[in-house]
DNA sequence: CATCCACTGGAAAGATAGGTAA
DNA sequence: TTACCTATCTTTCCAGTGGATG
């Protein structure tokens, strides 16, 4: 008998619900799809085209709209022999600088073989080896920046569509689609930046719980068989993902948690409850991925904050915060960091939404400084901090806690260290 | 109403670590 | 090897903030 053995299945095809997922009608969005379509015509009819802007919070479809309108205007432009169509998308997560843009570009343009570092080049000859590349292309060729808000100074927003103009390109047309996140991004561009990236500007405005409700019926269809699940599944995901944000990408992870959920049971209809342990854990793993991406003094600080938060001494200033997180520092054989640093990392933390700040003013005789506390239950977060527990040991009151608390498993196997 | 507390948060500049090119 | 690039994290400095207080 093997190990693996094919699951009992309620998914009749579990890829429906994945990001990469393309479906056949994007639901909600017919009047932004009409607008995104006008703002592409000029493509089909050989001219300059436009460059787009497209704002709206994360997971409303700007970037579905953009998968579904450029395959089909892919595909439609070839009934006409005269256009050279091409298509560059670069996501720029993650990407900072518009250097960082350029060398993407670059790479995204040539073949593999031919791939350049992401940093070393002096600037100027990154953008030669761009406009070298894109004249080699020709014809008209849409360069598409998902996220371009992650992007600080807007150089590259200035160069690429006046590349044509400033005789940097001699046959390319190019068009530029900006995808955002952040509406204020577009009011921080500079004046001149703004003028030529916004020419057709498209809002997409959030989904509410009827349009996600919609949206998660049609990815079920295909995802599940019919009658698995629950009447209260779908509203619930719906909930979620309107709770804050409009998000259907939220709602539709948590969908495929709570679907893959339901199979590991072995269970044969998808319930309530399955949802409700789907949320945990998507939550469990937004927590882990934050605190794995914060460097060793994040850590610290995060555990000189539990460490507190256990003793009942939050909510914390930062003042007070920062005796522990010294002694933790070195513990850790580091130099504590100066206290205008740790305050940056207690703000990343805070973004991250693994603790929460209140602000306070005393005045006169208080000024004004800010409270931290705990957003997130502590053994959530040791679990993921065991690295730092290697380095400064376990804690007092850390210890006091897991005494205290005998249900938990996972943690009591730290309780070795000193 | 002006004062002033004690922190906040922006900015500049330093240190270090990666890379290309010649 | 030297000369030059950028990225990232850090320190240093300091103007700004806003509500209680006199």
């Amino acid at each position: 008998m093997g190990i693996f053995e094919r699951d009992t299945d309620i998914y009749r095809d579990r890829d429906a619900l994945r990001e990469d997922y393309q479906p056949e009608e994007l639901v909600g969005r017919d009047e932004e799809l009409r607008a995104y379509q006008t703002a592409l015509q000029p493509v089909i009819n050989a001219e300059q085209p436009n460059n787009i802007f497209l704002y709206g919070k994360t997971g409303v479809g700007k970037t579905a709209a953009t998968r579904y309108l450029l395959s089909h205007l892919k595909e439609d432009v070839k009934q006409y022999e005269d256009i050279d169509f091409n298509l560059v998308f670069l996501n720029c997560d993650g990407l900072i600088s518009s250097y960082q843009i350029a060398t993407r570009l670059v790479n995204e343009l040539r073949d593999d073989s031919n791939q350049i570092s992401t940093t070393g080049y002096p600037r100027s000859s990154v953008y030669e080896m761009l406009w070298e590349e894109l004249d080699e292309l020709g014809g008209t060729v849409l360069v598409v920046l998902d996220e371009v808000d992650h992007v600080q100074d807007d150089s590259i927003l200035y160069q690429l569509p006046r590349a044509r103009a400033n005789g940097n390109l001699s046959s390319t047309k190019i068009g530029i689609i900006g995808i955002s996140n952040d509406f204020s991004f577009r009011d921080d561009l500079s004046p001149k930046v703004k003028s030529s990236l916004c020419e057709q500007e498209i809002h997409f405005p959030a989904y509410d719980a009827d349009d996600l409700q919609k949206i998660l019926t049609q990815r079920a269809t295909v995802a599940f068989y019919d009658d698995v699940l629950d009447d209260a599944v779908i509203p619930l995901c719906a909930a979620y993902g309107a709770k804050d944000a409009g998000d259907a990408r939220q709602s539709i992870d948590l969908l495929m948690k709570t679907g893959d959920i339901a199979r590991d049971d072995n269970s044969e209809i998808v319930t309530e409850e399955h949802v409700e342990r789907g949320r945990r854990n998507l939550e469990r793993g937004r927590i882990e991925e934050g605190i794995n991406g914060l460097t060793q003094h994040g850590h610290l600080v995060l555990y000189a904050l539990l460490t507190l938060d256990l003793e009942q001494e939050t909510p914390v200033r930062s003042r007070d915060i920062r005796p522990r997180y010294s002694l933790f520092a070195e513990r850790a054989g580091r130099d504590p960091l100066v206290p205008r640093r740790m305050r940056d990392h207690l703000s990343e933390l805070a973004m991250l939404g693994l603790i929460s700040v209140t602000e306070r003013n005393e005045g006169r005789r208080g000024g004004t400084y800010r409270e931290y506390d705990m957003d997130m239950s502590p053994e959530l977060i040791l679990s993921a901090l065991d690295d730092v527990l290697n380095d400064v040991g376990v804690h007092e009151s850390v210890k006091q806690h897991l005494i205290s608390d005998t249900e938990s498993e996972e943690t009591t196997a730290l309780t070795d260290f000193s």
